[in-house]
DNA sequence: GCCCAGGAGAAGG
DNA sequence: CCTTCTCATGGG
């Protein structure tokens, strides 16, 4: 992989299988916003970054950024050690539903994102739509959050560590409008001190099954299976693991013919069909559906 | 007013 | 073990 530096960022060449829409518009992530000229500017890692991607030259630029973070964070957190063409050659194989949902998310990478946040990020997810989701966490971040600078001309957050969030109060947090999740999220902090950072960190090394990871993550307030999934997949490298939300059941039940509340069904149907990729081909198959466009008759 | 959103916890069988 | 009810909030 060579990467060059510009000085104020670089430049890395011989990307393939990476679309910054794609990315950051699939739900895994949600701190990331789209500028005018079509790159992406977020926050992580404490890092603020704008992200752009040169589809002919196949050239993947990172603004803000050095070649030792690339090597520390960026390179990992864009999984880019990772084969997507073969994975998804192999997941369109006998399958015109999946080769369809691949075309539409063609350049979807899963990130590794940072254990907490995914946690924090996902508990507020819960029973919750994606712009909603994005101002919680944008608020949290600004109200409790600690500054990582000045970039572009405004100021940015990172997320209030496990310490902070496990010191505040339901009215620190009303400005943040998280509703009833508030109290989940402060209960999971404290136990996230209690137990000890390392131990969510821990979690994501190999040495345990994607079960046992699950049941692990299943113990905090505010997580059951799909959050749990969500958790295991964007942020522990758990591609196998298959989250199952209202948007993966509507696929489910309308491509591949199973009950529309068969949840049990749509989880053995992925781990036969899809195997070790299932969150990738979850993936393709929610990017699908959430940017179908509306049948005008 | 209704229904819905990347659901989970609690209560009741 | 299972099913059903409830939980804030904002957008359509």
């Amino acid at each position: 992989m060579i990467v060059r530096d510009y000085g104020n960022g670089i430049k890395i060449e011989d990307v393939t299988d990476f679309h910054v829409d794609h990315i950051f518009d699939c739900g895994q992530c949600f701190r990331w916003e789209k500028n005018e000229d079509g790159s992406y500017s977020g926050i992580a890692y404490g890092r603020a970054v704008t992200v752009a991607y040169d589809d002919a030259r196949h050239i993947l630029q990172i603004d803000h950024a050095s070649a030792k973070d690339f090597e520390l964070i960026w390179k990992h957190y864009f999984d880019l050690e990772r084969d997507y063409g073969a994975i998804k050659e192999q997941l369109a194989a006998d399958d015109p539903v999946m080769r369809r949902a691949i075309a539409s998310g063609s350049g979807i990478r899963i990130l590794n994102q940072e254990k907490w946040e995914t946690l924090v990020s996902f508990i507020i997810s819960q029973n919750n739509n994606i712009p909603r989701i994005k101002k919680c966490i944008a608020s949290l971040a600004e109200q409790l959050g600690e500054s990582a600078g000045l970039y572009r001309g405004r100021m940015w957050y990172s997320l209030p560590s496990p310490e902070v969030l496990a010191k505040a109060t339901l009215a620190d947090l009303a400005p943040c409008r998280l509703g009833y999740r508030a109290k989940y999220l402060l209960e999971a902090a404290r136990q996230v001190v209690a137990e000890g950072k390392e131990h969510l960190e821990t979690l994501g090394e190999p040495g345990f099954s994607t079960e046992e990871v699950l049941e692990q993550l299943r113990s905090y307030c505010g997580v059951g299976p799909k959050v749990a999934s969500c958790i295991a997949l964007f942020s522990m490298g758990r591609i196998d693991s298959f989250p199952i939300d209202t948007w993966v059941k509507k696929v489910m039940s309308q491509m591949y013919g199973i009950r529309e509340h068969d949840v049990q069904a749509m989880a053995a149907y992925a781990a036969q069909h899809f195997g070790e990729y299932g969150g990738i081909a979850q993936q393709y198959l929610f990017y699908e559906i959430t940017h179908q466009k509306p049948v005008d008759k």
